[in-house]
DNA sequence: CCGAAATGTAATCGATGATTACATAATGGA
DNA sequence: TCCATTATGTAATCATCGATTACATTTCGG
């Protein structure tokens, strides 16, 4: 039998708390976190997010993540959580700067930081966005971050309706084809269709801007 | 020359017999085309593709299918070649039943019929529009048929500018913004994004309908 | 102070992509 | 026709991964 490995002198160290009321680690100190962090670096990096990785990223053994996630899944669930986090953190940073009364110039606003976050986080937007990583249920805090997303673009569009500002009196059609450009959009940044479609890389910026514009006018009156 | 028919002693091989009906034998018929089957099957199941899986419904050992793909994304690209060109004969058999002269109604049946092939067969168009389960480049065929279909969207939007249809005189971002609407509303679907939208699962295509009439709308002039 | 709960480790499992050495079939030149 | 070469499949093996289990250790509450 092999010789059980002595265990390491822990230093305890008492860690800063988190202020959410959740489990609270022991051993590690905050292992549930670090392990979080550590996948969003993983994904930001553009490499493949194993748990395993993430495990030694934090100086733990294989299986110390299982003991804060049921599954992989889990943990890319909480990932998920933490880049909409930042993501719905940055996009109403943006509305605020803009500070607009139009509604539809504040539309404008929220499609170009939203296809700006997705240009410059594409790991994080491709977790967020497909749900392939995880089962979207699984979060309510997930769930809740994205419909305030959603109520957000609704007002903008029902303001802008009640101004009399659009052509279209479908509000849904409308806010699912506004919807649609700005995911597909960005999307399309993010599964590199742009070269086939002969936007050089350093145009889409400007070109999601003109994009967005062309759409605005095709829906507002006049 | 006629194929010899050699009787097979197969002394050293007491392997089970597959539920073949003719006698295997040991070199398969097309494996390299059964194989690309096996893994279209797998993904239109929506099962993970995976190598060993293929070759255990083409009936083979694990090794087998590298002797026809270097590796794993080689696979998955011939996979994607075969999809696309079934993409694009829908596509265009669509364009061609539509028949009509006007080329925003051909771009009205184009963005249906790919939205509504997108609905049926999601892992197939997973595959080909993501770019994630292989490298785009590594197929020179996937290039040629994508090329086409850009082309194709070109021309319809071109036509539509010469005979004055049009209202921005920026044919760039007009075709930009169409393929965005549809390829997002089509990705928001497979994503699984209408839920959140409050759009039932028998509204999509109608509302597929609708929101490339409002583009269209948007975007003719008058 | 002590026992229970929390948390980490070691060992192990089955599946996967991939590589290597070897076995067998198919092909074509002498 | 013979047989050597090439194409193709098999067997064995490896490293990695997600996941589970038994066990060790630390922390906390009564």
């Amino acid at each position: 039998m092999p010789a059980r490995q002595t265990s390491k002198p822990r230093i305890s160290k008492p860690r800063a708390r988190r202020q959410t009321p959740e489990t609270r680690p022991y051993h590690h100190g905050d292992l549930r976190r670090v392990l979080i962090d550590a996948a969003l670096q993983l994904a930001a990096e553009g490499a493949e997010v194993s748990v395993r990785e993430a495990a030694r990223r934090a100086a733990v053994s294989p299986g110390a993540p299982f003991r804060h996630f049921p599954n992989r899944d889990a943990l890319m669930a909480a990932v998920a959580e933490e880049a909409q986090r930042r993501f719905r953190v940055e996009i109403e940073a943006a509305l605020a700067e803009a500070s607009s009364i139009d509604p539809l110039a504040r539309f404008r606003a929220f499609g170009i930081a939203y296809v700006r976050w997705a240009m410059h986080n594409p790991a994080h937007f491709e977790i967020i966005s497909t749900g392939r990583y995880f089962a979207y249920g699984s979060s309510a805090e997930l769930i809740r971050d994205n419909a305030e997303l959603v109520a957000l673009s609704e007002r903008m569009l029902a303001e802008a309706a009640s101004q009399g500002l659009l052509r279209s009196p479908d509000l849904k059609r409308t806010l699912i084809a506004g919807r649609a450009l700005i995911y597909g959009f960005a999307r399309m940044n993010l599964d590199g269709h742009f070269p086939r479609w002969g936007v050089e890389e350093g145009e889409i910026e400007r070109m999601a801007e003109g994009v967005i514009d062309l759409f605005i006018a095709g829906i507002a009156k006049g």
